[in-house]
DNA sequence: CTCAGTGCAAAAGCTTTGCATAATA
DNA sequence: TATTATGCAAAGCTTTTGCACTGAG
């Protein structure tokens, strides 16, 4: 598999040592809708190497993190998601009602730098917004 | 003490039953320095009443939460903090250092209403923004 | 008096860790 | 061959739940 092959090369390159289940989880953030959880790493990463630990796609994950292959985001209060560190900034908004969940692209991060005195002389690393609400058709329903 | 009594009116008009447990965690909640976790909440009630139990600081932050009194935040993954509902929109920056955290205001989420597309539509109840960095004192102590 | 709230202990997630084995460089 | 990663099972943390008892209304 193609992806699989550049998959390796580029953990390489992060210096670390490549085995098939770091590159396959890698490829399986990539692909997937983001957002995943552990869980559904570890049940997709399953189907193609039935052998494959949950703790490993624990270390994997927590590994790829600090190297800032993924990157960790919070929907909801009792379990991590991790998506695909994206190229360009953006935030999620939740739907309470269907769970499900838009990204937008907004450069918040840039701004509040340089508008929020609070910020001045802050390094920021990570901005995070997170927005919930109850989409058009959960609203309909609503009533 | 004159906080707890007007706390208990004001459970007892939000239709809650009043208990000396509850009118003391919502004091504890409401002059803490803000972020408090449950088992913060924990020990300092303990202080006050040493048989409260820990189960019922979490089902009374529970109930707090869904009528509004308090508000949960998510500085770091592991587990919840929780804050008095502020009565201006606010957010918080974290210090990856020394784990301090600064409040700054920012109405962003009339911002984001109005200007992001993918939100047209949505009710938004609540927005949260976090950001993660390094303060200036962390930032000195790193070089 | 009645029902909601509490304390205790046990259970239930999600995540981390110790250790022997397997695989990479 | 020397490490580092993995799998398994066990432990750890935070949070939730069941149940009998207590206390508010």
């Amino acid at each position: 598999m193609k992806t699989l092959e550049s998959n390796r090369k580029e953990l390489n390159t992060a210096g670390m040592r490549v085995t098939n289940q770091r590159a396959l989880i890698l490829d399986i953030i990539r692909r997937g809708e983001g957002h995943l959880d552990a869980d559904e790493v570890y049940r997709q990463a399953q189907k193609k190497q039935p052998g494959l630990s949950l703790s490993t796609v624990y270390r994997t994950l927590s590994m790829f993190k600090k190297s800032g292959l993924v990157q960790e985001v919070h929907f909801d209060e009792n379990h991590h998601h991790y998506e695909a560190k994206a190229p360009r900034e953006h935030h999620h908004l939740t739907c309470l009602g269907c769970g499900k969940v838009v990204e937008f692209r907004y450069p918040l991060s840039r701004y509040v730098k340089r508008n929020v005195p609070e910020a001045k002389g802050f390094e920021i690393s990570d901005t995070e917004i997170q927005m919930r609400g109850y989409c058009p058709e959960c609203r309909k329903v609503k009533k």
